[in-house]
DNA sequence: GAATTAATAAAACGAACGTTTAATTAATTC
DNA sequence: GAATTAATTAAACGTTCGTTTTATTAATTC
């Protein structure tokens, strides 16, 4: 046999891309085989490689769409507003919203980076090191603005980010907490770490952190 | 030739799982193949089975051991003092010594469970969860004595833990930050996330998260 | 409706994999 | 110092891997 009836170019790429994010997030990049990948499509391994050169271009190509995806999610979402808490409090609700709704994928461009060439690898990080930027950005703003108060700018957005992304790991929808509890107990939770201050107002002095602001 | 002058069964041993921590780590496990492992050790790949007899309990052996470490040098490091924030700086300063003390090792138990079978996997999550319990129940205890105030006690701890071992991502001894000073900024980070008062003396009142707990 | 192009199947290629078997030598025991 | 045990090598086994080649059919073009 040979081409199918009703087969289209269009439709079996992105079986194939969709297939492969989930099957790479489960089972990992190495231990998935092109034949495991093309069963699970419904086609011959070789038909794989209409789309994708070699299994490492398949890999690169889903991971760079995901951080294209992230830089382009995090434009959109990016407020106008000069306010660093405003500013803070889209980017983690972008980055919570943007990696729930992405868990496969974010797990496959988070654990599969050593399977990259050198210069892909480069590229990939390039894009998440531009991505940190802008959250360390917003921290220093912060700090200079004198709304926010800690120690170091640089290892407070990498832990707030570890600390996001981590929610992809224990995370299910559907299960105790709804996106949206989960989504306001991470931003309070944010808003506390980085000793933010009560934006508006004349709240009553208080010794403890958990209301520093209103959320 | 066999046998070796000089061979020595322990020794061997030793090397094989020091190899095999770093091997794994740095290109996964299923990248990893039994003659490269050999090779780095100086041996044929053959006599790796003399020690472990599949791939796989090797890697178990290497997580197991890993993760008992952790629950002795806790046991070890678990104050006798009741005060939250005692027992929860004492977790933090235990959490980030052993993780930054074995890197290559918590990578790979962090990045290779899929790799183990369903028993073992579940063995090495029974000791996972028994250790995030220690940290749920110190703020448990924390927010029922008034000590800390936060939304969730699950999902704070998860978020704590994420935060913590994602040091191990970007922290390299030697750089910019001492262990000392990463761990300070952490234990700050932590006690302002989990909103803890002041727990002795009579501090002036403030608006601000940042000096909930002096450190 | 013939010619062309797109999409696939079927089969094969050489390399690498985890593992086993058998032989060999160093170290230890008695 | 002979017998035994521990540690290892060398070679092979069957399987699976990513990928390529070739043939075949569906869809499109003119």
């Amino acid at each position: 046999m040979a081409r199918t009836t009703g087969s289209d170019g269009e439709k079996t790429e992105a079986a194939v891309r969709e297939a492969a994010v989930s099957l790479i997030a489960r089972l990992g990049y190495e231990a998935m085989s092109m034949r495991q990948l093309a069963a699970e499509v419904g086609v011959q391994a070789a038909a794989l490689y209409r789309y994708f050169p070699t299994k490492e271009d398949l890999l690169f190509t889903l991971m760079r769409e995901h951080m294209e995806g992230l830089l382009r999610a995090w434009d959109a979402a990016r407020p106008a507003s000069a306010d660093p808490v405003t500013r803070l409090a889209a980017y983690v609700e972008n980055h919570i919203a943007f990696h729930i709704e992405r868990r496969h994928a974010t797990h496959v461009s988070n654990m599969e980076l050593r399977s990259l060439s050198h210069e892909r690898l480069t590229q990939i990080l390039k894009m998440r090191t531009a991505y940190e930027k802008e959250l360390r950005t917003i921290l220093r703003d912060g700090v200079e603005a004198g709304a926010f108060e800690l120690d170091d700018t640089g290892l407070t957005a990498m832990a707030l980010i570890q600390m996001m992304t981590g929610v992809i790991v224990w995370f299910r929808p559907g299960e105790r907490l709804s996106i949206a509890e989960v989504t306001a107990s991470y931003l309070s939770m944010t808003m506390r770490l980085v000793g933010a201050t009560i934006s508006h107002g004349t709240a009553p002095p208080s010794r403890r952190a958990g209301n520093a602001v209103a959320l």
